[in-house]
DNA sequence: CTCATATTAGTACCAACTACTAAGGGGGAT
DNA sequence: ATCCCCCTTAGTAGTTGGTACTAATATGAG
């Protein structure tokens, strides 16, 4: 295969990193037929950082995710986030999560989701459930996606007040009131359980 | 602070880098008030592979950690049963059901043993969650075998109030009190979701 | 042919190591 | 006290995957 010229070897490089940022600068050079001078260069040009660097940036990403996914995995999927602010999750009910003969969901189940959305939406490193008081307003049943939206209404040295609205479409299905406890990881302290 | 023997410093030098896998030796060694070959050499002894490799290890894993912890499993097993009257679950905490990083248990966990002994405590066929209010009074951790004791406090047409309190050992994890609407099959109505 | 641009070569240096040798230090048992 | 062992520290050489820089060479367009 030719060499490509600069502006498209570049644009290539560009890409090929993305998708692998594990390949050394040696390795890219011998992909694109080059010196690792040229490698480097073309880098340096469009700031793309070392290999190191860039395996560093991977990792803390990841890192990121285990946080958020570990709590996905019961409870949907957060789609949107601010911070100490408000959160949505999406939750998509399938049989698993019903009672078998009614196709009813089962309320520990949007329970969870509405808890564990006060869990991501305060930047803690430690965050645990203090208390709930929930309504269960309208049946849920399998194939229903849930939105459940939550509100921080007050937010103090250790404690977090937060309002959860959950709806299938437009049917609020659940209202509840979470006080979340948090602290950071050095902290002591002996409390709750979530 | 006092430095630490080598035993003690080596099982914190591990439980450190797993907690955070970004720290070189150099900070290792301040951390500890050790030299830097003292850290190489207990990295050596516990097979803990240097910076770069922890960093490589943490960017390349995948992400398909989905286990999927159903929450139906959860709900512990029940030991006592008096219909309509009162009832008790147990429940043993795994670690698929705590925050990774300290080992505490969620409390969708805790609220599905309570909630799900509700249900089975009522006499019906169709058994919903109106309403909950929980208070988790202290943290469960891994291992700790939670004991959920329901008393049916009153139970009318439609609706039975229950107390529940979940016990490890001799120490309340959590109070709640819950709403239950129940009804027999062939009814209609429209109510609740669990 | 000329000249700018692109490419390659080469050097010195860095961080964060491994692998190894060697020197001290501090306690226990005798 | 002495001996010995283990732990700790120091120091050197070599490795990987780079940065930063200078200098030489290729190439193509006008």
């Amino acid at each position: 295969m030719g060499k490509y010229k600069k502006d498209v070897r570049q644009s290539k490089l560009l890409e090929t990193v993305s998708k692998n940022p594990f390949l050394t600068d040696e390795k890219l050079a011998q992909q694109f037929d080059v010196s690792i001078q040229t490698i480097r260069l073309d880098r340096l040009e469009l700031n793309i950082p070392e290999l190191r660097e860039r395996i560093k940036t991977v990792a803390q990403e990841e890192k990121e995710k285990v946080r958020s996914l570990s709590l996905q995995e019961v409870t949907g999927e957060i789609v949107e986030l601010e911070m100490n602010v408000r959160a949505v999750s999406r939750f998509s009910v399938e049989e698993s999560h019903t009672f078998l003969k009614y196709n009813i969901a089962r309320g520990q189940y949007l329970f969870a989701q509405a808890n564990s959305l006060c869990v991501a939406v305060i930047d803690y490193p430690v965050v645990l459930t203090k208390s709930a008081a929930i309504d269960f307003i309208k049946q849920v049943k399998v194939n229903d996606i849930v939105f459940s939206n939550a509100t921080v209404q007050s937010i103090d040295n250790h404690v977090a007040k937060i309002e959860v609205i959950s709806k299938v479409e437009d049917d609020t299905v659940l209202k509840g009131k979470f006080e979340m406890y948090f602290k950071n990881e050095d902290e002591d302290n002996d409390k709750n359980s979530d």
